[in-house]
RNA sequence: CGGGGUGUGGCGCAGUUGGCUAGCGCGCGGCGUUUGGGACGCUGAGGUCGUAGGUUCGAGUCCUAUCACCCCGACCA
C-alpha cells in the first residue's frame, strides 16, 4: 500500500475541538485518526481505520484458535424475536435505538444479538451431534446512551466483538468459559496490557451468581475494582461483600482499590435465550435437551481507545507494534531524499508497513507529526545520513537513536522485534 | 434524565454600557527566502456571529423559544 503522506488527504492538527475533553479522542483527532461525526459517534479515517483493524485481528486469531467460527450477523432486528425473551419493552432495555419500516412495522437497531443468533442457529441445531457451536462476529454495535462520553470509551456507535457459545450442558460450556477467558487474557498480552488487565468478578445478572469481566488499570477508567495482586484475580466494588470474598477464599485486607477501563466481559447465559425461542436438541437416546449458552464481549474500539490513551506520551500517540497503523514513520528531510525513495521502495517490496511522509515541509514539523502519529520505528534521511551512508533509526517509545546502514533491513527488522 | 456550562471563517479565541466596515492566532492559496525539532517576508481567499422569532432608529451584544456540544451525577460494553 502506498502511504505518502503529500498523497494523503490526512493532517495533524495543533489545536483540537474544544469540546473534545477525552485524551484519546483529542489525540486521535490532533493525529488524524478520527472524526468526530456527533456525540459519541466517529469517523475512522484511513490511519485508525488501520489500527482498529488490527485490534479486531489479534482478536480474530485468538478466537479462531479456540474454534470460534465469524460471521456477521444483521444491524435490522424484527421486534419479535425480542418480545420472545421480554426484552423488547423500553423498561427492560432502555438504550435501544429502534426504528420502523414503511409500513409502520417496528425494529430494532442492533445492540446485542444473543436473540438473533440463537434464531438464526436453530435452522442447524436438532441433534447433539451439531453441537457445540461458537460463533462471533466484530461488528458495529448501536446503543442509545443517555450521555457518551469519554471519546472512543463510551460512544453510541462503537465496534464490538460478541462471541456466543451454545453448549451440551453446564460442564462442556464450563470448559469453554475457562478457554475463552484463557484466550482474552493472551489478546490482552498481544495488544501490551496483559500485565495491567484483570480478570475481575462481576455482576452475574439473572443467569448466574457472577460474570467475568477483564478490567485494566487506568485512570481513566469508570470502574472501581479491588485487586488481589497475589492470585492476579480482582473483585468488581459492585459486588464486593463478605459472600464474594468467601467464595473467592480471600481477605478484605489483601485487596487495593484501583480505577479500571472494563476491556471485556463473559457472560454464562444458562438455556435462557435457547429455551424461550424454543431451541433444543436431542441426545442419543432422543431425549429433548436445553441448550447452554454463554456470550463473550469486547470493545474493540473501545480498546482503541484505551491503548490511544494508555501508551501516549506528551508528544503524542504510541503504538504497540502490533496495533500500529504503519511499522514504519520515514521521514526525508532535505538532502535526504533520494535516499528514502530509495529506502521506502525496499520497504514496500519487503512486508515491513511503512508510512512515507515525502511532504515539502520544515523539519521541526515532520518530526513533531511523527512523535504525534506514533508509529513504533522513526527512520530519518537528510543530508547528514545520506553522505555517511546510514539512516537515523529511533524507537517511538524511548526516543533513543542509532544509526543503522541504509537498506539493511534486518536492522529494521530487529529494532521493530524489540 | 437531574445539575452546570458553551455555540463568532476549517481549528483555537477576542469583541466594552447595544453603534459605524466583526477582529486576532493557527491553518489554507500565490510569490520569494528557508530546512535536524511545530521557520520567515510579502500577498490573498474565507464569517449574514448555532437556528427561529422578538425588542430597538440600530442586535454578535438584550428577551423568548429551539437545536447542538461539553462537564458532574444516575445508567451502561
Amino acid at each position: 500500500m502506498d502511504m505518502r503522506l503529500s498523497k494523503s488527504f490526512i493532517k495533524t492538527k495543533k489545536n483540537t475541538p474544544k469540546d473534545e475533553v477525552a485524551e484519546n479522542a483529542k489525540l486521535l483527532i490532533r493525529a488524524g485518526y478520527i472524526h468526530k461525526e456527533m456525540a459519541g459517534v466517529y469517523v475512522y479515517l484511513p490511519l485508525g481505520k488501520r489500527v482498529l483493524e488490527n485490534i479486531a485481528q489479534v482478536v480474530r486469531e485468538e478466537m479462531n484458535a479456540v474454534g470460534g467460527e465469524e460471521l456477521q450477523m444483521s444491524v435490522l432486528q424484527p421486534k419479535e424475536l425480542w418480545e420472545t425473551t421480554d426484552r423488547w419493552d423500553d423498561e427492560k432495555v432502555d438504550n435501544w435505538f429502534k426504528t420502523k419500516l414503511k409500513n409502520g412495522t417496528e425494529l430494532g437497531v442492533g445492540l446485542t444479538h444473543e436473540e438473533p443468533i440463537v434464531d438464526a442457529l436453530s435452522d442447524y441445531i436438532n441433534s447433539y451431534k451439531d453441537l457445540p457451536v461458537y460463533v462471533y462476529q466484530i461488528q458495529s454495535k448501536f446503543r442509545n446512551e443517555v450521555r457518551a462520553k469519554s471519546g472512543l470509551m463510551r460512544g453510541r456507535e462503537f465496534l464490538m466483538k460478541d462471541l456466543y457459545s451454545l453448549s451440551r450442558d453446564e460442564e462442556e460450556h464450563e470448559r469453554f468459559y475457562e478457554k475463552i477467558t484463557t484466550a482474552y487474557h493472551s489478546i490482552y498480552a498481544r495488544l501490551g496490557i496483559g500485565d495491567i488487565t484483570y480478570t475481575t468478578v462481576a455482576d452475574g445478572g439473572i443467569f448466574s451468581k457472577y460474570s467475568r469481566e477483564f478490567q485494566t488499570l487506568s485512570e481513566v477508567g469508570e470502574d472501581t475494582i479491588y485487586v488481589h495482586e497475589k492470585n492476579e484475580i480482582a473483585v468488581n466494588k459492585e459486588v464486593l461483600n463478605d459472600e464474594v470474598l468467601a467464595d473467592l477464599g480471600i481477605e478484605r485486607s489483601e485487596l487495593t482499590e484501583e480505577t479500571a477501563v472494563e476491556v471485556g466481559n463473559i457472560f454464562p447465559l444458562g438455556s435462557k435465550y435457547s429455551d424461550a425461542l424454543g431451541v433444543f436438541y436431542t441426545d442419543e437416546n432422543d431425549e429433548k435437551h436445553s441448550i447452554v449458552m454463554g456470550s463473550y464481549g469486547i470493545g474493540i474500539s473501545r480498546l482503541m481507545g484505551l491503548l490511544a490513551e494508555h501508551f501516549a506520551d506528551e508528544k503524542g500517540l504510541v503504538w504497540p507494534v502490533d496495533v500500529a497503523p504503519f511499522k514504519v514513520h520515514l521521514v526525508s528531510l532535505p538532502g535526504g531524499e533520494n535516499q528514502a525513495d530509495q529506502l521506502y521502495a525496499q520497504l514496500e517490496d519487503s512486508d515491513i508497513e511503512t508510512i512515507y511522509d515525502d511532504r515539502d515541509m520544515s523539519a521541526g514539523m515532520k518530526l513533531a507529526d511523527a512523535d504525534l502519529m506514533g508509529m513504533p520505528l522513526r527512520i530519518v534521511c537528510s543530508k547528514r545520513t545520506a553522505t555517511e551512508g546510514k539512516v537515523e533509526a529511533s524507537l517511538r517509545p524511548t526516543g533513543n537513536a542509532e544509526l543503522i546502514d541504509t537498506g539493511d533491513l534486518s536492522a529494521i527488522q530487529k529494532l521493530l522485534e524489540s
